[in-house]
DNA sequence: AGACAGCCGGAATGTGTCTA
DNA sequence: TAGACACATTCCGGCTGTCT
């Protein structure tokens, strides 16, 4: 086995503690609280001794009644010690599945190419089969919330015992289907508003009071990613190298709608132009689009150029006059959208789902830190190259529903639409 | 690094159907 | 009913160029 992921197994421990004070004032047993059977022996034996794991995951499953089975996926046994090898040494399902490390664990079984779904037949696998003994032997949890319990009035429970709730619900795909299966259904379950407000912030996460409709709950946010435990901030912006953390910017940007839309170059306006022009004589070769009026923009005279560079000067002394007053605004504490990341609207969340796309999925009302700051994934980041139409099918997605993105969308289009006007006044002109 | 545009292709995942 | 398979869907980075 590969225990040597030194990261991984801090990690682990790292939850387990998590787990441990958690448990002991955060998971309350209620009427759906089930408590685990105590473990047969120490996580290290059953990762050593196959026969040990075969026999405590037995018992296990005898003791909590419910079906054991040794599956069979190309013709062969799955071998569910080195399943449950794979996964907790990277750190658990949740782990596995945030960060898309299915595929290595799948590539480990050398499956028959026949085996197509493999990856996710195993995933079905482990999370009917060993998730409570990963939470029990990984993680030392001493309980779970049976489902059905309304997972978004959970959240004073762990995030660990809190994604056991609905623990198919809690994964990304799972969620996308949801989701799916939402949008098609065009129904939505309504929830109540979840504020959460971070109490104070430890290595690997949040300790948060949230607030779900009247009530109010303690709990850990946990963050078991080994990147930057709160994606949203990108305090260090200079750490932004990846184009996934420039969008983490662009959000960030994108987040206040006051904000005014950075200038745009006298290039900008006529790549606009000519990007207008060529799109119908050239379908579907945006990149040779792009190339010809590069070869366009060379070929202009310094007059021709001129016009659009006076355009790109107009531009630029517009967001200068917009910063000016944006700048007195913020100063004098008036409105921008961004809030204080302490009044954040926070969906309840499971641990090492802070990147994963479809946390907001599962929040059809409302607004996840995720909708409003995602650096990542959410198609409904307005990342420039899925502009509008991408914007469109994102809002059809996920968050037509949402306060937030809604007022930022509104807000959008009024910037645009006073942008637009801008323009026809420097074109007039 | 991000602004402008938006399609392409690979990867991951979901879903439906067929077979033993 | 589980497994195998094919197809559909979704996501996201890359690509083109130049300018600020």
């Amino acid at each position: 086995m590969e225990m040597n992921d030194g990261v991984a197994e801090r990690d682990s421990e790292k939850r387990k503690e998590v787990m441990r004070s958690d448990s002991k004032e955060g998971l309350e047993p209620g009427a759906n609280y089930r408590a685990y059977p105590k473990p047969l022996a120490k996580y290290e034996d059953v990762v050593a001794d196959p026969e040990l794991f075969k026999d405590t995951l037995m018992k296990l499953h005898a003791e909590m009644g419910t079906k054991f089975m040794v599956p069979i996926i190309g013709g062969k046994g799955l071998d569910l010690h080195r399943l449950f090898v794979e996964v907790t040494s990277r750190g658990g399902i949740e782990k596995v599945i945030a960060e898309r490390r299915w595929r290595e664990v799948t590539a480990a079984f050398s499956f028959p190419s026949t085996a197509t779904n493999a990856s996710f037949v195993l995933r079905k696998y482990y999370l009917s089969l060993l998730q409570h003994y990963e939470q029990i032997y990984l993680f030392g949890s001493q309980g779970w919330n049976l489902p059905n319990v309304p997972s978004n009035t959970s959240l004073t429970t762990s995030v660990s015992s809190q994604k056991l709730v609905e623990p198919v619900k809690s994964h990304p795909e799972a969620q996308a289907a949801l989701h799916k299966r939402r949008r098609n259904s065009g129904s939505s379950p309504t929830y109540p508003p979840v504020v959460g407000v971070i109490d104070g912030k430890f290595e690997h996460g949040y300790f948060v009071t949230v607030t779900v409709g009247s009530e109010k709950l303690k709990g850990v946010l946990y963050h078991i990613s080994d990147q930057a435990p709160w994606p949203l901030v990108c305090a260090d912006e200079s750490n932004l190298r990846s184009p996934r953390q420039r969008r983490c910017r662009k959000k960030l940007s994108m987040l206040d709608p006051n904000h005014p839309k950075p200038n745009r170059s006298g290039y900008n306006f006529f790549f606009a132009e000519q990007h207008a022009r060529l799109k119908p004589l050239h379908p579907g070769r945006d990149r040779e689009i792009s190339r010809i009026i590069g070869v366009r923009w060379n070929g202009l005279t310094e007059t021709e150029k001129a016009v659009y560079q006076e355009r790109g000067l107009k531009d630029k002394e517009r967001y200068k006059n917009e910063m000016a007053v944006y700048n007195e605004r913020v100063k004098a504490g008036q409105h921008t959208n961004l809030s204080p990341i302490q009044q954040l609207p926070v969906q309840p969340m499971m641990a090492g789902q802070t990147d994963t796309k479809s946390e907001k999925v599962d929040n059809d009302v409302n607004v996840t830190d995720e909708d409003c700051f995602s650096s990542d994934d959410s198609d409904s980041d307005g990342e420039s190259s899925h502009d509008d139409s991408e914007m469109g099918r994102s809002l059809d997605r996920s968050a037509i529903e949402s306060t937030c993105l809604a007022e930022t969308l509104k807000e959008e289009d009024r910037f645009e639409l006073r942008r637009r006007e801008d323009e026809k006044l420097g074109n007039g002109a």
